[in-house]
DNA sequence: CGAGTAATTCTGCAAGCGTATAATTACAGA
DNA sequence: TCTGTAATTATACGCTTGCAGAATTACTCG
């Protein structure tokens, strides 16, 4: 009778499910949306095949919560410098494009992440729904910084012109970081984050450092 | 003798090859990188899946054929409008720039089939030269084009600062791209065209349609 | 310390995958 | 009209996939 079943510990479900979700995360980075299976997942996360389908209702309920758990983490990591240390708003919303713009927000594996996901939102609902919440807070906190900012000179902008404005800073940071992920050797250090701000700054009509451009 | 053979005509090497191609597109746009299997490609091509292996030496090999065919497409659309008709070089920019951001080249179906090949441009080397290619193919048209554009009004810029508008550019415009493909349905019609427009302007510190912003 | 239970591992299955190759067919040229 | 040959179809193979359920183990509670 040979025992060589292998030896484990139980574990909360939420640090299984965490080291599940991990262990998506990062395989579909490294090795694209065909290297996420369950084995390969299993492995990764130092369990058995079985584990997935114990804590999720199928390989697709992984992936949706995997899904959520990357935006979340991006969302907070370009969100968290912005909000501490204060300042005024032209600041922090400098810090923002800074954050949005440079590692570990933009580098080429949240890229592969953010691709392997897109053809799954367009048809899982559920998903569908994450990313344009994750969107459009993004676009709505844009929109809200950019006003104060522009408040602070003592202008006052529209609703509307305010949206506008919005979607095309939100469209430089996103272009910025898209290029920057898919050619990450094609650009110095600081070019891409340089460029974003003056980018912004041309857009909205406003210097964001303190010195003219 | 059951003779249910299948009919078939045969055809020229390059329309079958490019059914094949057309077909893996198709699939890889409408229902993602999951759903591009031989079997699928060739009833989408309307042959059997032989053929696959017949005009291309792996189905790795149809894929590259398939990335470069649409990659091609993608560039002589968005570069259509802007070469013929002639005019300023500031009303050329902006033909260059509404094309770019306005169907048939921005919509949500181009966007899956470059979300569905990226991956694999990091790990091909094929493919990877035809990604640089194409995108710097388009930045440098951009570079020339700003610069005609400014020189048009009597300034002068310099090769760096042509290479940072450049890039500032292609960043709105891949940004605009890529929002309009991603959530078709969360902007007006010209919305998107017109922010380029605009923020292109801005950016570059001029006016592209004659008025003033 | 012993029994119950839920977590985890293990094994198997049916379906689908890319590839290889044999069997057939359509067409060109003698 | 017949024959040779390349294009096309058809079939089969070995492997991997997601999923399911049985077997086993670690831990809890009396």
């Amino acid at each position: 009778m040979p025992k060589d079943r292998r030896r484990f510990t139980r574990e909360d479900p939420d640090s299984r499910k965490d080291a599940l979700i991990r262990a998506t995360l990062s395989l579909m980075a490294a090795r694209g949306p065909s290297a996420v299976t369950v084995r390969a997942i299993a492995e990764e996360a130092g369990v058995t095949q079985g584990m997935i389908r114990h804590y999720f209702s199928s390989k697709q309920d992984l992936m949706n919560a995997a899904y959520q758990a990357h935006m979340q983490t991006q969302t907070e990591m370009s969100q968290a410098t912005h909000d501490s240390g204060g300042g005024t708003a032209r600041q922090r919303l400098a810090r923002l494009i800074h954050a949005s713009v440079t590692p570990p927000v933009a580098e080429p594996m949240a890229l592969s992440l953010w691709a392997g996901f897109i053809h799954m939102v367009r048809r899982d609902s559920a998903m569908r729904v994450t990313h344009e919440k994750t969107y459009l807070h993004y676009r709505d906190l844009l929109q809200v910084m950019i006003t104060a900012a522009i408040a602070e000179t003592g202008r006052k902008v529209s609703t509307d012109e305010a949206r506008s404005l919005a979607i095309a800073c939100n469209a430089v940071i996103d272009g910025l970081w898209l290029e920057g992920g898919a050619l990450p050797d094609a650009f110095d250090s600081d070019e891409l984050s340089q460029i974003g701000l003056r980018s912004v700054e041309a857009i909205i009509g406003l210097s964001l450092t303190g010195e003219r451009a």
